[in-house]
RNA sequence: GCGCCUUUAGCUCAGUUGGUAGAGCAGCUCAUUUACACUGAGAAGGUCGGGGGUUCAAGUCCCUCAAGGCGCACCA
């Protein structure tokens, strides 16, 4: 012992509690090692779960998208069901949280492509398939082990072990596998429709994908021809030459007689053939009451188009320019032309009104390209189809029973209405994607002799030479539907699958309601003829403190890891989940995180008061001379216990956290610590005693019940509680 | 156009079968070697968006209006 070293001149006659309570809390030194003695434990795999651990309790983490790292709206859903998945190993729920990550093939090959031409200038055909996709991968795979390290910082308690990523080998497995039955059931079929096409990134995308932005635009009224007998008007004059009909309301007292007629017309210098149709459609109170059909480049017109068996006349290509022979449009881009077609108008008289009106323009989500509604031949999944092994239901109908008839809870329940409504809307999904980074087509063709195109879905290459695979991949979507399965083992018989699936509750942001939640129900639905979760738990936006939105543009990020670094985890996680209900979206700012971190300081001294104040002591469960006044506060905590277990049982766990916070610090530390100073100051022995067990007693309840919120600060306590036969508090019982 | 949500203290939000308005933060006034300053005590602060109705009783149920936010669809 060096004599220099003194004792630390203590203000409080410390008696022999660990030297750690002593100073602040400090979760910088703390947190890293709590975790790893959770992963060294095993406890996260419920293989390893005590026998008591019986029950089946799943639910998979939605996986985030390896486009970069996460934010405080993925800190946010970590942290929900973190208390969910800890809430439910407590209660002795065999339970599993899997863990995965999504290629996110459009949002990632965009994004890298982007990277790509920035620094070196090339695009994706410079690189080719093989280079392109290596590139891919290697960002993906560095996105993945950031994305790793974060779950993990903020202290998520999922099941490393079973690890998914919705492109590996067994999810790819899935993904053919579900194609084909699909495409032997005549669920997906290949046709050639007007589809939504992103000339930006080059490929199709589902109407899913489509952001309307406001803007405005010009509406044009004019005439084709001196001698065409009707007016229309368009927004977009360009297109016009690529116009097959014109659609009228069959009742129309003034285009009535024209019905069945056809014109040949010169129109800005193409040659265009126009018949007259009566349609129920059309409003006769719009416009002039008479609509040009472009069949190949409007989803609307396509659909009139095929109810009169008007020809398809497609005038713009992928990359949005005119393909039309005529020197005066021929190459132009669409902007271009819409120009020329309004000067030729003029030209010839033929403009009789041109104003502006707001109109709506379709951009690319990821991209921001403007979308051109393209004819193409595509992969569709048909949501009207009668299966016959589903009780001749098609998945419309299969998405809407899931909630109506088959027992899917939804919370909040509003978000009910706006499912069953997205639903309602629902045309045929486009699942056909012409980027690389994806699971590919599981099909190929081969083209006979006699030139016929022979075509083969398989889960393997057929054999024979001449086969050749679709070039296409699939929308992201359809492999992220198969999640609550695919990552079970499924199409194999695993006992994971058996024991875990339906999975019992899914928990996601209501903003991927349509895309992710109504697909997982439609495959599941329709696959394996069950739910893929029992409830639905959803949660709001992230916003800043100001309520605005997060956005790289206004740089107003708060990046969860560095929080925790600063505040701890803990605290990141209470100021996440505390005032938020389900379906809210919620505030965060450094403020309120800063104000859960002196709570767990608090906690802590708590702590120190607690030990040094009953040293010599453990937790005695048989403990029974209780004073008056003890036996009235044990049976206040028994009250809150059951009305926070209760409360956890619905998943309102913004109310418990406030309530724990409240009770730990305003009545346990603010009344009762205050009042037993004066106790063990001038109590009678049996007062004293009662009083030291009721501390022991409470501190020993509230830090199981914290658990859940606050594991790091509670687990690091927990390890010098008196508390005999105790266990490590993550798989210790929740408090009653 | 169809639909959803929000409106309660300065700010953020609770308020679950109708029964005297709640919390956190901020602000204000005190306390100051205390388990803890990452602290404690206290006071102040609201005609629950407006109007109407049901009821013994409405923040809560019904109708209506207004403001704000969001989703879906989109008419050429």
């Amino acid at each position: 012992m060096n004599p220099d070293t003194k004792a630390p001149n203590q203000p409080f006659k410390e008696p022999n509690i660990p030297q750690k309570f002593l100073k602040p809390y400090d979760p910088a030194t703390t947190e890293d090692a709590i975790y790893q003695g959770w992963i060294d434990s095993g406890y996260f795999n419920p293989d390893n779960l005590p026998e008591r651990h019986k029950v089946p309790f799943s639910i998979v983490l939605p996986p985030p998208n390896v486009t970069g790292i996460l934010h405080m709206g993925s800190a946010f859903m970590v942290a929900i069901e973190d208390v969910m998945v800890r809430y439910a190993r407590m209660k002795g729920f065999k339970t599993l949280w899997i863990p995965g990550t999504d290629h996110a093939a459009i949002a990632t090959q965009s994004k890298v492509e982007t990277e790509i031409y920035k620094k070196e200038g090339k695009r994706r055909h410079d690189l080719g398939r093989e280079e392109l996709l290596r590139r891919i991968n290697e960002f993906a795979s560095q996105s993945h082990d950031s994305i790793v390290h974060q779950l993990k910082k903020i202290g998520a308690s999922l099941d490393w072990s079973r690890e998914a990523y919705t492109l590996d080998n067994k999810r790819n497995f899935a993904v053919r596998t579900a194609f084909k039955k699909m495409y032997d059931d005549g669920i997906i079929y290949r046709g050639y429709r007007v589809v939504n096409w992103d000339p930006k990134g080059q490929t199709t995308i589902s109407d899913d994908e489509i952001v309307y932005t406001e803007g405005k635009g010009k509406f044009y009224t004019f005439k084709y021809s001196k001698d065409f007998p009707i007016s229309i008007a368009t927004t977009r004059p360009e297109t016009k030459v690529g116009d097959t009909g014109v659609a009228v309301h069959p009742d129309d007292p003034r285009y009535k007689a024209l019905i069945g007629k056809e014109y040949d017309i010169d129109f800005a210098g193409e040659k265009i053939h126009v018949k007259i149709v009566g349609d129920m459609e059309v409003n006769p109170e719009f416009g002039t009451g008479a609509v040009g059909v472009t069949p190949a480049h409007s989803h609307v017109d396509y659909e009139i188009a095929r109810r009169h068996d008007l020809p398809i006349v497609p005038v713009i290509n992928e990359y949005a320019k005119m393909s039309v022979a005529s020197s005066l449009l021929a190459g132009k881009k669409t902007t271009e032309a819409r120009e020329i077609v309004v000067a030729w108008l003029k030209e010839q008289g033929l403009l009789e009104k041109e104003e502006e009106i707001p109109q709506n323009l379709s951009t690319a989500e990821r991209t921001g390209g403007i979308v051109e509604p393209l004819p193409k031949l595509q992969w569709f999944v048909n949501v009207n189809k009668k299966i016959a092994d589903r009780g001749n239901r098609t998945l419309k109908e299969l998405m809407l029973d899931a909630v109506r008839k088959d027992g899917i809870k939804i919370i909040p329940e509003n978000f009910e209405r706006v499912y069953l409504h997205w639903i309602e809307n629902l045309r045929d999904w486009c699942i056909s994607r012409q980027i690389w980074f994806g699971h590919r087509i599981p099909v190929w063709y081969k083209t006979d002799v006699s030139g016929k195109e022979e075509i083969f879905c398989g889960l393997e290459a057929p054999s024979g030479d001449d086969w050749k695979q679709d070039e296409d991949t699939l929308d992201t979507w359809f492999s992220s539907g198969l999640w609550t399965f695919s990552t079970l083992g499924w199409p194999e018989e695993t006992s994971d699958f058996k024991t875990y699936h339906p999975t019992t509750v899914l928990e996601t942001g209501y903003d991927i309601l349509p895309f992710w939640v109504a697909r997982m129900i439609l495959m599941s639905q329709y696959i394996l003829g069950t739910i893929p979760f029992n409830t639905v738990y959803f949660h709001g936006i992230v916003r800043d403190e100001q309520g605005r939105k997060i956005s790289k543009s206004l740089g107003n990020n708060i990046d969860p890891v560095d929080m925790a670094a600063k505040y701890g985890a803990d605290a990141v996680r209470m100021g996440l989940i505390i005032g938020t209900g389900p379906g809210n979206d919620s505030k965060i700012g450094e403020s309120k995180i800063k104000g859960y971190k002196n709570f767990a300081n608090k906690v802590w001294n708590i702590t120190r008061f607690v030990l040094s104040s009953t040293e010599g002591l453990s937790v005695d469960k048989s403990f029974a001379a209780w004073s008056e006044k003890d036996t009235a506060l044990t049976i206040e905590l028994d009250a809150l216990m059951a009305e926070i277990t209760k409360e956890m049982d619905e998943y309102k766990l913004y109310l418990v956290g406030e309530k724990l916070y409240h009770y730990v610090w305003h009545n346990f530390a603010d009344a009762i610590l205050e009042e037993s100073k004066a106790v063990f100051a001038s109590g009678t022995e049996a007062e004293r005693l009662s009083r030291q067990q009721f501390l022991l007693h409470t501190l020993e309840r509230t830090l199981r019940a914290l658990h859940p919120f606050m594991p790091f600060v509670t687990e690091e306590i927990w390890k010098d509680m008196p508390v005999p036969g105790k266990l490590p508090l993550i798989i210790e019982t929740w408090p009653s």
